[in-house]
DNA sequence: TTGAAAGCGCTAACAT
DNA sequence: ATGTTAGCGCTTTCAA
């Protein structure tokens, strides 16, 4: 007596065998106040002899919406796990259920996300970095329910949780000053990315208010990468004189510049300073220990995720929140290395 | 004049606007063959203008089917990053999408991401490491499409594309017996997880086979943290004698064997040896370089997601397929360190 | 070549 | 307290 049981249980076959509507049905699953009580036990019991599971598609065709949420990053690097964890956070909380996908740095991949929620196939993305607005706002009618984290959206007026990339940069700067650094490199992001500009232009800033000169060393732009930052240090590091200081824009070129430092048989921390970016796990797990900017990862995500709830309720619009960022220090980075003197600008020679 | 724009179109605004039917025009977006080119034109003119998107929620109530996989792994490690990636190469391929969901080692949370496939959410999943197969099972009818990635389900027939565990221990035990060491300590995986026993076991059937006792040194069970393996090393660093070589069952936890040799100021790869597991990029980046039992992570998910898609014609079933692991010999292994003599079994002792 | 109509599984008015 | 009915947006017979 082969059971054809190829099918999942629906609604429908439930009501049958109880010799039910399936209005009933439903009510007892989604609104069992509603019923009789030997009834709604009737129902689910069966339910789940059935192995009953409600159909999200229809019920979601039927609700106009889905209760998912998409996480989309550039990358599927460690940073972005720690900003999705704290999305799930916030999502268990209101019953939501949250998904990542990944555009691996293709632009037109963020829109086919959108897309997807165009689709009815969630309710809402949130963007971690964005690569292209006007391609994304462009063909888009209406804009799905979008929030952008860790960086605004250039031209794009969207709920935002991010950081300070500007003053992030600062921070980086005003540590290394303080130590006594004068010689400062900096290895920076990819030169499309606003958020990478901004930290740069921060730091930049920074040092000509220390009376500096930010383009005393080139400004090496890189892609996020360990080996980058290997081979931009190289570089530095062939310079007359080469700089006692150097901000990373992320903590993964800080470790290849890290790597380089090692290799030039110089001591980290006192030779050279180095100061990464995010504060990842590798920062504290590296030897020895990065000095980084802490970056809040988890919540970006947690907040991010509050933002998507209040846009879905239509509570929200294009607003901003700002989380803070500091220096961790770790050993890394000490004061600058007494030096033959340096002249600085106006200052006359001794005699 | 504002125009009301808030909707998605569908296809029923494109019917009215031209006059046509729904039918026609989904024929002009599914099956443009068999339209008119002229009316297909038309559709897709205005379709395009509408800025419309099929909605999938729709499609796939109607299809049954949503062309979506979910990988579901353990917990969000760079290690599961990498095998997604591969599933994601293969997904693209044949035109579906994947998407990542986590269970944070909370076994009937698997449960829940098959449920969202009897719920129509997705098409299949694939468990990346599943932990109970029996709840799995259990009051699933029918079970949905499933492929077991990395391990084998214990007790569960379905497509597996994984890994010889047991062998790969016994491959990370030869590599350390032919370099002459016969005080070997493990570090194994958490004691549930039936990939951690195999490798555990695979490594002590080797250790047995070159005449040494595995439990000569206490076989510390641990979490795959790093800090787990740092605290175990310190307690195997205690033992009189200590052993000269550590397999630990993750990269993770040989980081952290690592950082206790350091402090215990022994010279890795002479004084002690230590061995890891998966080959993650953490391995080639730490200091030494650390020597560990290399797994394909990416070809395991490319191989899955084509499981799956074989599942999804009717075409496989219960296939295993076992990919190979190889010893990547890095800086953390050497020649066990000479000693003063040490008897082996049965050996008289100099006069 | 196109249209009418049914139906995927569900929920929510609106009856009763 | 429960049933009837319509409809979410789409695809697909079946007819014309």
């Amino acid at each position: 007596m082969a059971v054809k049981q190829a099918r999942q249980a629906t609604i429908k076959d439930i009501a049958r065998e109880l010799g039910l509507s399936v209005a009933t049905v439903s009510r007892a699953l989604s609104r069992p106040e509603l019923l009789k009580p030997e009834t709604r036990e009737r129902v689910l019991a069966v339910a789940h002899r059935l192995g009953y599971q409600p159909n999200l598609i229809a019920r979601g065709l039927r609700m106009q919406e889905t209760r998912l949420i998409f996480v989309v990053t550039r990358s599927l690097s460690p940073f972005f796990l720690d900003v999705f964890r704290g999305v799930e956070v916030a999502a268990r909380e209101f019953g939501y259920d949250v998904l990542m996908g990944h555009t691996e740095y293709i632009a037109e991949r963020e829109g086919l996300f959108l897309d997807q929620v165009a689709s009815g196939r969630a309710d809402g993305v949130i963007l971690v970095t964005s690569a292209d607005a006007v391609a994304l706002a462009t063909r888009r009618r209406p804009m799905p329910p979008l929030v952008a984290a860790l960086e605004a959206i250039d031209g794009l007026s969207v709920p935002t949780v991010c950081i300070d990339h500007t003053e992030a940069g600062a921070q980086a700067a005003r540590h290394l000053i303080g130590l006594g650094h004068r010689r400062i490199a900096q290895i920076a992001g990819p030169g499309q990315m606003s958020m990478a500009k901004d930290r740069s232009e921060g730091f930049e800033r920074e040092m000509r208010r220390a009376g500096l000169d930010p383009s005393a060393y080139p400004v090496l732009s890189g892609d996020f990468s360990i080996d980058f930052g290997e081979a931009a240090m190289r570089t530095l590091l062939a310079a007359t004189p080469p700089p006692t200081a150097v901000f990373a824009a992320n903590d993964e070129m800080a470790v290849g510049v890290l790597q380089a430092v090692k290799q030039a048989r110089l001591e980290i921390g006192r030779d050279i300073s180095v100061i990464g970016f995010n504060d990842q796990r590798i920062a504290s797990l590296y030897e020895p220990q990065l000095t980084t900017v802490h970056v809040p990862t988890a919540e970006l995500g947690y907040h991010s995720m509050r933002q998507m709830l209040r846009l879905l309720r239509g509570e929200s619009t294009g607003e901003v929140i700002v989380l803070p960022t500091a220096v961790v220090e770790r050993q890394t980075t000490g004061p600058a290395p007494a030096e033959r003197p340096v002249r600085a600008r106006g200052e006359k020679a001794p005699v």
